[in-house]
DNA sequence: ACGGCGGTGTGTACGTTGTATCCATTCGAT
DNA sequence: ATCGAATGGATACAACGTACACACCGCCGT
């Protein structure tokens, strides 16, 4: 007989959107085996740590899953998705720290494991932004409200607190954002130390500097103690965000 | 004989006769300074601009020049030297404010002109960090020389400094990304006010809030004032940044 | 027992992309 | 006037995302 097209929802013009996240926490209908959406998640995280993510296409998922190219497709709907997945699986790494209620010590090692993640995947940054909007995730949903929440019944109103978030998680996306630069333009070029990099920007950077136009940047590049310190640049600048809202929120 | 068809391969019949006499009224043959790499730059600036960074392909690009796919490569050594190429261009409107140099006001307003610019053309964060860290022009130098030099005299070693303007252009990098990638959001969908977006996020999100897991973020989508207020949430971060960059230097 | 039906993976195919390579034309120095 | 170098055009190809139709297979009511 006519095989029929597999339609579930067959009338109504607009099948109500059943959001990725809430059939991610729906509980699977029958334990199947071969593929589900966590295994696609971490086959594409795997490929993106170890590759890239310019290697993380469909075809190399599909060899990655051992399963033909398009049979991811019945649990994403696009490259798009797979990406919502990928992001959101990464940040389930990112726990509640249970023991500390104070605002600032939340906000802080917050801050501190969401660099941790980034830097263990820093392909994150190179997803492009609205991609990252888009994957409002479950998981980092709950990272602000954690944030949030500690910051409440301190006589802030709701629009100073999640102005405070917003601070801290700008302050740690740019910083992680340009370490996480540094860090793939080197691997990029196949460079092993920061000293490969400034060997071959050099002729570019002495021509700069020459010109006499940047003596303190160039201060900067010949007495600067903690050039290759990036924990102590990504500390001491979170300090001085935390500083700077609690004198400005007096909390 | 005189002239021959290419014909490399598939000896099959001339899919293409371009006879003699057409050849002869073909178009006067131009000026031949027709591509340069400042107007390559500016065609791709300008497809960026109007039709997101996705529509800067070889082949759009080419045909925004009137000239053939292949003909922009005798300048960029591909689609990589392209985009340094638009960053660059870019970044030169960077200018300096030349009549405050207390470091609070150099800044503040470098922070706010930084924003306009990116707000110009948003996809500037969309392309590849390690491709943005790469073309550093002595554009921005420039500017973290101005930055950096309003610090001097203040008593800081120039680590501290150095930190100071990271902090600032970090926050910024993070909090003009984070308002680059909704406007952009909104503009991939199709979508014109903040209402439109909220509802198309409604369903997702309802599900989210329903499950009572985040009381207090649930509480800012309801009560928040300054949701669509964007340059406030900029400069009141900024505020608090450089707040706390005076009370942690002591300056 | 059985037949079909919905869900799952496969195979094939198409349009688009970046770019390598070769060809044709034109300009400028000789 | 001529020749080499510079410039733009044409063609081609591999890799990509993904639309579509098919084959399979376990579950269900009968």
């Amino acid at each position: 007989m006519a095989r029929q097209k597999a339609q579930p929802s067959a009338p109504g013009p607009d099948p109500a959107p059943v959001s990725l996240w809430e059939r991610l926490e729906r509980p699977a209908p029958a334990p199947r085996t071969t593929l589900t959406p966590q295994k696609i998640a971490a086959a594409g995280i795997r490929i993106a740590d170890t590759e890239g993510i310019d290697a993380v296409t469909m075809r190399r998922l599909a060899t990655e899953l051992g399963v033909a190219p398009m049979a991811a497709y019945r649990y994403v709907s696009g490259k798009s998705d797979l990406l919502d997945l990928m992001t959101d699986a990464v940040y389930a790494d990112l726990k509640p720290a249970d023991d500390i209620d104070n605002w600032r010590d939340v906000l802080r090692t917050g801050a501190l494991r969401n660099r941790e993640i980034v830097l263990r995947h820093p392909w994150l940054i190179q997803i492009s932004s609205p991609q990252v909007l888009r994957a409002l995730t479950p998981n980092r949903i709950a990272a602000a409200e954690r944030a949030l929440s500690s910051l409440d019944g301190l006589g802030l109103d709701i629009d100073a607190m999640m102005a405070v978030v917003g601070t801290v998680n700008c302050y740690v996306h740019g910083a992680v954002s340009a370490e996480c630069a540094h860090y793939l333009l080197m691997q990029e070029e196949g460079w092993t130390t920061n000293d490969d990099l400034r060997t071959a920007f050099a002729p570019q950077m002495r021509y700069l500097m020459d010109t006499g136009r940047y003596p303190t940047y160039h201060r900067y590049l010949h007495d600067g103690i903690h050039k290759d310190d990036p924990l102590w640049r990504f500390e001491t600048g979170l300090d001085s965000v935390l500083d700077g809202i609690a004198a400005r929120m007096g909390i």
